[in-house]
RNA sequence: GGACCGGUAGCUCAAUGGUAGAGUAGCGGCCUUUUAAGCCGUGGGUUCCGGGUUCGAGUCCCGGCCGGUCCA
């Protein structure tokens, strides 16, 4: 029985799992049951394991079954959730004559099982639902043999229902005396286990069971599930995220969704991830950007829209980069950067409070701009002063000492930073900026008026045309917002595209566009107003929010890499695909008749075979 | 991309190159108001993977995989 309970055919034995030499009726009757296999479903590539946790969960779930529970109940009965009935408790308390201690009777809860203290005959268990912690007692008496029965074979992280009155015990705590027990769900893993306890000054404290970071990332159901700060964290960035949305909503903003799959990608300077449509016979980008759409919009006479949704970037994934991010971007008729700006403080402001308010329970309009200071890390961000303005070209001047554009001075300063010199005058101006002023910027600060050159969507200041209404907004150093007065002129925009990919190509830019967008030119050319354009990172702004410092703690899922991967495999299996999407190509419409493709055909299926 | 750190029982962690351990969780026993319950007993390991050095490798060397931190 044992081998092929163990995953890969290794032979530990069965008394590696349940000790075969020694004989007490427990074991016995694991022996005895002859599991059917439970593994043989989970040797390839499942994580579960056969080990002896499992085992004893699996002869549980069966006991339960013989008992007449059912382990996976189709039905729960009513209930009420643990904070109603500890409010509605302390309600009754309040109310209770001295002599007579409060009691709520006819009342249950519903939870997942995580503690379980045994005193005698009579026990204890943890219920958790999503609103917090209930104690349970128990006892033959009340619940009957039955109930004791089913108890029995409860494991930590079961689903189980209870019904009973709630009281307090002698030590003082909430407690469901139960009468009733409903089994709910076998855990047949067995769950990290949360851990409170009280320090010195009594204190409640939570000790955290599970703490690699790779697992918590790469299993969050299991993180959330006891770790209550995590998934207070991603409460908040839901309330972050319905906060911004009914801002922009209250101000006329209308919430758009615009495609995901594009056919050109643009918007934004980075590479994108490429996808195929197979009926269609061509390949598709994962949008960078929705800027295009949204201004697009613009023409058709929406006059204020925003979309909340993903963006995709194919790039190298550290602490502030996920290969999927959350973008607010909202575009607005007759606005330029100056009502961006305005716009973008009014939001941060706005967001902060709703963070503010949810931490100490109260309405964002009883928040006080003077308590919107957010500590980050090393430093405190005040969010409730009016946000600093500072030009692109003083920044350069003030921390690099150079002209923004004189083109010696700033080659020269890149060179003693050890930037490697370009052609590219702005972009290595850019460079330089980066390298020495960015750390000026720790309280919000709207950077402003970039060298035209380095912003292809936007329109040059009327008076000085080397330089564009777009800013930044930084705090930490670490960009936050994006804006501009948008540029509506198709003829200048249409030279910019064109620039920008005939650049691209002479410079060999993996991330420059490699194809204008002619209809968006042309949606131009159908007249868009003046308009102010802004983008939002949000899971920047989490992070700010949330003190925390990796994208990851702010996704529910940040992308990881395969456990055991293997680059010689995915090689081959890259090839493969390469190899298919070839042969598919060769049967499109349009080449299936030209001449020599069948032999090509055959030659390249012989390819595929041979790398499989 | 570079540097550094890490991967050992379900979980958190130990272990001079010399029998892989502890706490907790599990299992069995005692205990009818505990709460990090307690007491007694007991099982549990592909030391991330693959090579090498060695009489002997969790430990040293090489390569790989995955992650973390800092830098670019």
């Amino acid at each position: 029985m044992a081998r092929g309970l163990n995953r890969g055919g290794k032979s530990n034995s069965a008394g590696r799992v349940v000790n075969g030499g020694q004989s007490d009726s427990r074991r016995g009757a694991l022996r005895a049951l002859a599991l059917p296999l439970p593994c043989a479903a989970h040797s390839e590539g499942c994580m579960s394991e056969a080990n002896e946790y499992r085992l004893v969960r699996e002869q549980k779930r069966e006991a339960l079954k013989a008992l007449g529970a059912d382990p996976y109940a189709v039905r729960t009965p009513p209930r009420q959730t643990v904070a109603t009935l500890k409010a509605e408790f302390e309600a009754a308390e309040k109310s209770a004559a001295p002599e007579s201690p409060a009691r709520l009777a006819a009342r249950a809860v519903a939870g997942r099982v995580l503690a379980n203290r045994k005193m005698g005959k009579a026990v204890f268990v943890d219920v958790y639902d999503q609103t917090g912690k209930m104690q349970v007692y128990l006892n033959a008496k009340a619940v009957g043999e039955q109930g004791m029965k089913v108890y029995e074979n409860i494991d930590l992280g079961d689903y189980v229902h209870f019904a009973g009155e709630v009281q307090r015990t002698r030590t003082g705590e909430v407690t469901l005396f139960a009468g009733g027990i409903t089994f709910l769900t076998k855990a047949l893993a067995v769950p990290p286990l949360p851990r409170e306890f009280k320090d010195e000054q009594g204190n409640v404290k939570h000790v955290t069971a599970f703490t690699d970071p790779e697992l918590r990332y790469r299993q969050r159901y299991l993180d959330l599930m006891v770790h209550q700060d995590v998934r207070r964290r991603f409460e908040l960035r839901s309330h972050l995220v319905s906060a911004i949305r009914a801002f922009l909503t209250d101000r006329g903003y209308l919430e758009v969704e615009t495609p995901m799959l594009h056919t050109i990608p643009g918007g934004a300077r980075a590479r994108p991830f490429i996808t195929h449509h197979n009926t269609l016979h061509m390949n598709m980008y994962l949008r960078i950007a929705p800027e295009l759409y949204l201004k697009r919009l613009l023409v058709g006479g929406f006059e204020k829209v925003f979309e909340i949704n993903r963006n995709f970037r194919n790039e190298g994934i550290d602490a502030t980069h996920n290969p999927e991010f959350t973008m607010m971007e909202l575009y607005e008729a007759y606005g330029d950067y100056h009502s961006m700006m305005e716009i973008t403080e009014g939001m941060f402001r706005h967001a902060a409070r709703v963070v503010r308010g949810a931490e100490r329970g109260v309405a964002p309009s009883a928040v006080a701009d003077s308590e919107l200071v957010f500590k980050w890390g090393e430093v405190e961000v005040d969010l409730g002063k009016p946000f600093r303005r500072v030009r692109y070209s003083d920044l350069l001047r003030e921390h690099a000492g150079v002209d923004l554009h004189d083109v010696k001075a700033v080659a020269q300063k890149a060179r003693a930073l050890g930037i490697e010199v370009h052609e590219d005058h702005y972009k290595l101006a850019d460079q330089v900026l980066e390298a020495t002023a960015m750390g000026s910027m720790v309280q919000p600060t709207f950077m402003i008026d970039y060298p035209t050159p380095i912003c292809p969507l936007t329109k040059s200041k009327p008076e000085d045309p080397r330089v564009a209404e777009r800013f930044e907004l930084f705090i930490n150093g670490v960009e936050f917002a994006n804006a501009f007065s948008e540029l509506n002129e198709p003829v200048e925009q249409l030279r910019r595209f064109q620039e920008q990919v005939e650049l691209g190509e002479k410079t060999k830019d993996v991330e420059a566009p490699k194809e204008v967008d002619h209809d968006y030119v042309h949606a131009l050319e159908a007249g868009m107003p003046p308009a102010g354009g802004l983008g939002v990172g949000i899971d920047r702004l989490c992070m700010l929010l949330t003190n925390t410092h990796s994208i990851r703690d702010v996704l529910l899922f940040p992308h990881m890499k395969r456990e055991h991967s293997d680059a010689r495999g995915a090689a081959l299996q890259r090839a493969r695909m390469a190899a298919e999407t070839l042969l598919e190509e060769l049967q499109s419409p349009e080449l299936a008749k030209a001449a020599g493709m069948k032999e090509l055909a055959a030659q390249i299926e012989a390819a595929r075979k041979q790398l499989s």
